[in-house]
DNA sequence: AGCACGCCGACT
DNA sequence: GTCGGCGTGCTC
């Protein structure tokens, strides 16, 4: 093997396939597939990162090949699995290789080459010898040099007086402790205490230690806390060999709280008819996706643990993802609970290192069970026995920028490479899902009743066009504050929903009309009364609340459209004794906040959980009787033609927070649209007719799942770059694809500007269209070099929204 | 991406 | 004449 194939880390379209390089003779043993290698890359000195994805004995490439530099990491980071998953979502998502490559792995190992200025001889110009003082070598940072210090930077290197070289910096460095072990037997230290001097009191603390513990390899930090003592103590005793100093591999462990272990619950028939049948697929490797539709509160995780157990007692893993906002620290407890040191867990809330670590020890095959979000979908498992995938319908699962994959795509996918089931679970599935359950695509287990046959919550839909008709011009329903109230007196619990953050949506002149709008972006700014700010919920511009009009200095200025802020202030003057928990981006924005927040609602410091749709989600809450959704209308006005589903599914979660252990629970929605369909299905919370009434307009409309959708999205710092780009594209795809397929557009997207870049898309509907990737590649070829002048194409297979 | 080459206008 | 602006092409 003299040659071996890179993939290097530079994302083009141009450099989007493997490199061939040599092997030098002292690396040709150690270089394995799925390595990563420093190449040289380039005309000049620049050096890069690469992934060895294949060998060979000779070169097609005519040219000059050259060695591969060095080997970042001792193995391998990328197996053979991760390797064909990367070729396939590199083709499916139209992005290139090494981006998915990079997205599979841990975000430390994003390396980026350094330059390095080095000295090599001759004086340096004065304005040069301050900026080295007394080092041979400083980093080579452009940004932070003036462009006259860089002239004579390049001045001296011509001049042969410095050199510039490329380092690879690697982030992924294992975190190092060092370990202090007993060097001595028992008796010998024994002796050693009688003849410490009787002041060397650290010493003798020391030995008495090692007496007691004459096996344990203790961390040092750890024995210099118990112990009071410092460092020199330990190293002093290390050079009289009393004891070994080790350094090793310390695996930084997020969750080190002792955590409550948990048994197996006892099953009700149907979900022991659905462990059954998942385990017959485990134990025939028998690769099946499975749709688990159960009621809110019908035990879908009692049937996921129990079936990732089966998967344990055939000596495979388990992988299980959530929506991130799910990973509440309920659901990691019962997960740590049932199966302790063997679970992994991999979610936002985790430092850069954190995550590395869970990443390692997935991938040594310490953790059997992984548990978590999206990016979770790629954890390093192997021989994989089932992949879950809970509130399959959730949009968090559909990645929104390149490579612009669907969690549950890559999932079947390693289902298929395992042989391995995977179990999509919801209370209301996706209709792509459904749809194929339908066709036996997927085998549909139900579970049609509530533990312990406990009643739904009953549901009260609000008619809000009454309430303003009688001149109520408060947020709150007197039939809403009449049941929060009576919760108040039962010293029960009431949970909130408002989807939308900040004090008010905007701010309207009423003299002259005028809105304040984003000077980025289409969007009108959002009124947030903490900092006393506008914001713009797309690019993050804030600037002050202004006192009179910008436009007409008018003094009537108002806000529309209420936000969570508002409706706490207004909570506080409804019902001034109740204690409110507000939770939405801006309060759970630091580390650990949501939590925090969680656990203070958990143990009854507060009567009411008032949140935006994260408050939907797996929160189990037994003293929580009430559910209030302030405004159901939120979804359902979106311009998306899944607004319906969207609204169903949210009011169908946020109902299930109500009545979950023995007492019973109701639900108030709220909204100016009784009659909907979205809601009145959500009152009786029947899925199923929902999914059969829905499918009827979607097939009206040529919508999913009766057709595929693609979206083709344009960028660019002109508006008309964006427009006339877009409407080439649409011209040329006309021609290309047969005629089966319907073109939405050209249109501007929903929000035109964001950031100062303007968008506009098309969108293709497909049933089966058999040019359409070739189609597709060569508009991506056709505009590749479009970028140079700032315009961006960007394709996104099966959009969440069509916004 | 990032770097070099190369072709044009404006300076010591 | 040469310095440096940016448009273009290539990287094993």
């Amino acid at each position: 093997m003299q040659f071996a194939q890179v993939l290097v880390d530079v994302p083009t379209m141009q450099t989007d396939k493997p490199f061939t390089y040599q092997v030098p003779a002292q690396l040709a043993g150690d270089l394995k597939l799925g390595m990563r290698v420093i190449v040289p890359f380039g005309r000049g000195k620049r050096k890069i990162q690469g992934f060895i994805v294949g060998f060979s004995d000779h070169v097609d490439f005519k040219g000059p090949v050259k060695p591969i530099s060095a080997i970042i990491d001792p193995n391998p980071v990328v197996n053979d699995e991760m390797l064909k998953l990367s070729a396939w979502l590199a083709q499916t998502t139209f992005s290139f290789r090494i981006s998915c490559v990079l997205t599979m792995l841990p975000s430390v190992m994003r390396a980026k080459a350094k330059k390095v200025l080095q000295r090599t001889d001759g004086e340096l110009p004065a304005a040069l010898q301050a900026l080295f003082g007394d080092h041979e070598q400083i980093e080579f940072d452009q940004a932070a040099l003036s462009d006259e210090q860089t002239k004579l930077i390049l001045k001296a290197v011509q001049a042969g007086q410095l050199s510039v070289d490329y380092v690879v910096k690697n982030h992924a460095k294992p975190k190092l402790i060092t370990k202090v072990q007993a060097h001595l037997g028992q008796p010998q230290l024994q002796k050693i205490l009688d003849q410490v001097a009787k002041n060397a009191v650290a010493q003798q603390k020391l030995l008495r230690w090692l007496i007691d513990h004459p096996k344990d390899a203790i961390a040092q930090p750890t024995l210099i806390k118990t112990l009071g003592i410092n460092a020199s103590t330990i190293k002093t005793a290390a050079q009289k060999g009393w004891v070994t100093q080790s350094t090793v591999e310390a695996l930084r462990n997020p969750y080190q709280k002792p955590i409550q272990k948990n048994y197996p619950l006892q099953l009700n028939a149907d979900q022991q008819n659905a462990v059954d049948h998942i385990a017959d697929s485990i134990h025939n490797d028998n690769a099946k996706v499975y749709l688990l539709e159960g009621v809110t509160g019908s035990g879908k995780t009692e049937v996921y643990l129990q079936a990732m157990q089966k998967a344990l007692a055939a000596g495979k893993t388990a992988l299980m993802l959530v929506p991130e906002i799910a990973l509440t620290p309920q659901m990691v407890n019962r997960v740590k609970g049932r199966f302790g040191n063997l679970v992994a867990m991999l979610h936002s809330g985790l430092s850069m290192g954190e995550k590395y670590d869970e990443w390692r020890r997935i991938d040594q095959g310490d953790a059997k069970v992984v548990v978590g979000a999206r990016s979770a979908v790629f954890a390093p498992l192997q021989n994989i026995g089932i992949i879950i995938m809970d509130e399959e319908h959730d949009s968090s699962y559909k990645q929104e920028d390149t490579p612009r994959y669907s969690t549950r795509e890559v999932a079947k996918w390693r289902g298929q490479y395992n042989h391995c089931p995977v179990v999509l679970g919801s209370a209301t599935p996706s209709l792509e899902s459904r749809a194929r359950a339908s066709k036996h695509v997927y085998e549909l287990l139900m579970l049609p009743h509530r533990i312990n046959n406990q009643a739904l919550p009953a549901v009260h839909i609000v008619d809000m066009r009454n309430e303003m008709a009688n001149n109520v011009t408060s947020d709150f329903s007197q039939s809403l504050v009449d049941a929060i109230k009576l919760r108040l007196a039962r010293k029960e619990q009431t949970v909130l929903m408002l989807n939308r953050r900040g004090y008010s949506a905007f701010l309207l002149c009423r003299d002259c009309g005028f809105v304040l709008k984003c000077p980025n972006c289409d969007i009108s700014l959002t009124v947030h009364l903490k900092g006393h700010q506008m914001q713009c919920h797309y690019c993050g511009y804030e600037q002050p609340i202004p006192n009179v009009c910008p436009n007409c200095q008018g003094h009537h200025l108002r806000t529309f459209g209420t936000g969570t802020e508002k409706v706490e202030q207004e909570l506080n003057q409804i019902l001034p004794d109740a204690r409110v928990i507000r939770m939405d981006v801006d309060t759970t924005k630091r580390k650990g906040a949501h939590e925090k927040l969680l656990a203070r609602f958990g143990s009854g410091q507060a009567d009411i959980l008032l949140g935006t749709q994260m408050i939907a989600k797996g929160l189990d809450f037994p003293n929580v009787t009430l559910v209030g959704v302030l405004n159901a209308d939120t979804s359902l006005e979106l311009p998306d033609f899944r607004a319906n589903e969207k609204t169903f599914q949210l009011l169908t979660q946020v109902s299930g927070r109500a009545g979950r252990a023995d007492k019973a629970g109701s639900v108030y929605i709220q909204t100016f649209n009784p009659d909907s369909q979205a809601i009145q299905l959500a009152k009786t919370q029947d899925y199923e007719q929902f999914y059969r009434s829905e499918m009827r307009l979607r097939h009206l409309a040529n919508y999913p799942p009766y057709f595929f959708t693609i979206r083709v999205t344009a960028s660019a710092t002109y508006e008309n770059q964006a427009a006339g780009t877009i409407y080439q594209i649409a011209n040329f795809l006309n021609g290309a694809l047969t005629n089966r397929n319907i073109i939405l557009g050209p249109t501007p997207s929903a929000i035109t500007r964001v950031n100062n870049k303007y968008y506009y898309q098309l969108i293709i509907k497909y049933k089966h269209e058999p040019n359409l990737q070739s189609a597709l590649e060569t508009v991506l070829n056709k505009y590749q070099s479009a970028t140079r002048h700032g315009i961006y194409i960007s394709i996104d297979p099966e959009p969440v929204s069509f916004m």
